[in-house]
DNA sequence: GAAGCCAGAACGAGCGTTCGGTCAAGAATG
DNA sequence: CATTCTTGACCGAACGCTCGTTCTGGCTTC
């Protein structure tokens, strides 16, 4: 490698390399508009490079959606432990969910627009990954304690972040504009007024 | 023709055995794996006669997509003839999205979950077309009404149908089992809530 | 010189689409 | 009535192209 002879650890970044760009055009294109050949072609690489970090194009995929739903994961666990209330815990749920939206919208949309099924036939929905069991069971908590009136968890959950969620898709695909975390405020308001007790 | 003597206007209904054969395959495997020889298998029919009727793949995809929201803007004109307050249009809305996702699943899946950017770019998103136009224009008169709180019109047209709508998709992922409509007093409770002034 | 990394030509399968054609049923012609 | 002509529905082999993947070989580094 004669270029750019300054780049120290180009060791195993290849990878994210590959994952980043990856990320870019399925987000853009769709998992199914976008050829090995393209990603190879966005990223300055060759095939044979790529083939030899990742098995295969659903490999690429696969391995974008753990890594984010593992991180999101870990966040959710952090919001976890460091707030005791239903509401104070979901109220940093929604308010990660907007502010990850704003600085990294591709994984966001990755990981919620995407319609994984059609491309990652044996991987669990994200409806039943980690991180959304966790919110159900924050709600399905706050049920118990009383914080939230008498409801099907699944209900009230979807309630919940459904208003949320919906403003991120209706952001992603361009209709909502400007910077998701100024509608914090008002947006928990709505969510919490549905459900509280 | 000899097979079937009792079919009787067999003429123009080829259409609607494919239209029928591609919703149904479009939104079992989705759309890219979905290959018109698929329909061609599933439908009984031959390639030739498929592309008589249609143009290509994507002009099954559009005539469905238009097809439907046609169907969808018809009920919703409806609703907002027949019901005068904004509470009474939306609740009505909501029950209608509800029961339509428990009779026609797979229109339903075809027009919310899809992702028609990647198979049809030159459509306008569903978001806006005129259902969710139609949508967004009542909660702005509601809010001018004083019915419903001082909000950013989009941002309330997303709280209070993003539960449902949240609710919708779950259950078009197989997570939330049971009919959809027995949970509109709830759900609506919980959206009514929310905005409400 | 062994091991990891990278390059890129080549392949084979599957796709959307084309096209030349058959067949049945009317309409037009005699 | 018998005939030719016309039309539209339908068929399916075949084509061209793109894609995911493989493979062979060269380069770099220790």
């Amino acid at each position: 490698m004669s270029y750019s002879s300054g780049t120290p650890d180009k060791k195993a970044d290849t990878r994210t390399v590959i994952l980043n760009t990856a990320l870019r055009l399925f987000t853009q294109n769709g998992y199914f508009n976008t050829s090995v050949h393209d990603i190879k072609r966005e990223a300055h690489l060759s095939i044979g490079s790529i083939y030899h970090y990742f098995k295969g194009k659903d490999e690429i995929a696969k391995a974008l959606y753990h890594d984010l739903l593992e991180e999101m994961e870990q966040q959710f666990n952090l919001i976890a432990s460091s707030h005791s209330s239903t509401h104070d815990r979901c109220k940093a749920v929604v308010s990660l969910l907007l502010s990850m939206t704003d600085e990294k919208p591709e994984a966001m949309a990755f990981m919620l627009h995407a319609k994984h099924r059609e491309f990652l036939p044996n991987e669990t929905p994200v409806c039943s990954s980690k991180p959304f069991t966790l919110m159900k069971g924050m709600v399905r908590e706050g049920i118990e304690k009383g914080e939230i009136r008498e409801l099907d968890p699944l209900v009230a959950a979807a309630v919940m972040f459904g208003g949320p969620i919906r403003l991120i898709h209706l952001h992603l695909d361009g209709i909502f504009a400007g910077p998701l975390v100024r509608q914090l405020p008002s947006i928990w308001d709505c969510a919490w007024k549905s459900v509280s007790a």
